[in-house]
DNA sequence: CGGCGCTTTGACTCGAATCAATAGGAGTGG
DNA sequence: CCACTCCTATTGATTCGAGTCAAAGCGCCG
């Protein structure tokens, strides 16, 4: 694994941040930066570390979650390829992160990177829209923690994902069944969603047992009647 | 009212987004804005109207909520004085925006506001920075939401709102009694934190009982033992 | 095969929601 | 000033859903 890569074959060249710059401007970014491999189960920063990082993520997904004191965790946010990983401006870390899978990211050290943004108008635009974006994506998460039964927050996250993988996996018919790996242990999906594992493994056999659902085995999930999913989340 | 009031005279000029600019840029973003007061209970905007306005809120608190399909609503957010508000770059309102008191704010068409972004490069970071904090708040929300038990939300919330006041009112002793006006109802604190006006009621009274806090009437709260306060947290 | 971790399933408990009634407080008008 | 209404808050009785505790079941790898 080299550190030379250059930006020219990233996976996500188009979406991520640095799409915006012109390729001189990413010559100089990518001299700051650094390709880094996180194997599945790793943290990459702790809640309270000193803030030395941030990055894109190339690959994989990464959890944010806050340990609470009855030794569980609370999963505050989920990142995907392309999105933006760490807190510009802050000098401590304020969640752990963690890869739910083996993952890539492009890092940078934080200072320099704070300085490249001041130089690249149109990189802190996007940031600013990112990040506008996260909050969205939070606030979406309170909503359903605060109101939701266990049916309601089950069914809306396997939603959530579904449209993820709808837009780069492939469905067969708009409407149809759609299949695809939940990157999560029903351990985590208990922390995204504020449940208990147990919570979580009865919902997802009732929507079986009601055919909303099937599990072919592993962590593969079928949705087979997305309607019906609809229709639980209250 | 008029609306040809000076920033000078602004009462959160050096806190809010505002304070970064000289006082020839101020001018200019000044012949942009204008003055608005909303009465307590009035909604400024409605989730999925054309997102036309931002601004800052200049004082009074105003909440960020979602209506549920059961007829109640969630509140994902409570803007105080010098907060910044609206999402520029989104074509729809995302959330109600609506008044828990009397307030006022310094309201910018949202386009030309964007184009002033992209003119003052520092107001650009400052928002920037301000979107990054309501992100670390909506994260906190969600811990709390996800985790915590009900006396654990409550004693929170009294502990986030004392700090805040804390900082603006004024406390005879550190760890001493400390006396403020909740800007909420029962029934908005419920929403907030994801519980029934009964259940916050219930948990006001046991404190009260517990000696922990006391009610003096109207809405005000004194805090006799934070640390008391603290442990209740879980 | 046997051990280990993750998941499912079952029986029971407990905390918050719900349903329902009462109390308090602010404002209005006689 | 009191009587009345309206609205919010409190309190009580009961229900219900998710948590807890406990026991299998299953898949994976050594």
């Amino acid at each position: 694994m080299t550190t030379s890569e250059s930006c020219s074959d990233c996976s996500v060249r188009d979406q991520a941040l640095c799409g915006s710059l012109t390729n001189h401007e990413l010559e100089s970014l990518n001299r700051l930066g650094r390709r880094r491999h996180v194997a599945k189960g790793e943290t990459l920063a702790w809640a309270g570390d000193d803030n030395l990082v941030c990055g894109n993520l190339l690959s994989g997904v990464l959890k944010l979650s806050s340990a609470t004191t009855d030794g569980r965790e609370q999963i505050v946010g989920l990142l995907y390829p392309a999105d933006f990983v760490g807190r510009p401006f802050a000098d401590q870390v304020d969640y752990d992160c963690t890869a739910l899978t083996d993952a890539e990211l492009c890092v940078f050290p934080r200072e320099p990177f704070e300085r490249a943004l001041a130089d690249h108008v149109q990189m802190e635009r996007l940031l600013l829209q990112r990040v506008l974006a996260a909050l969205g994506d939070a606030r979406g998460r309170i909503v359903s923690l605060g109101r939701g039964s266990a049916s309601g927050k089950v069914a809306g996250f396997l939603l959530d994902l579904a449209d993820r993988a709808g837009t780069s996996g492939c469905r067969a018919m708009p409407g149809g069944p759609l299949t695809f790996d939940l990157p999560l242990s029903r351990g985590e999906m208990a922390d995204v969603l504020g449940l208990t594992i147990e919570t979580v493994s009865r919902q997802m056999t009732a929507m079986k047992t009601a055919g909303i659902i099937s599990l072919p085995g592993g962590r593969a999930v079928t949705i087979l009647d997305r309607q019906a999913l609809e229709a639980r989340l209250d």
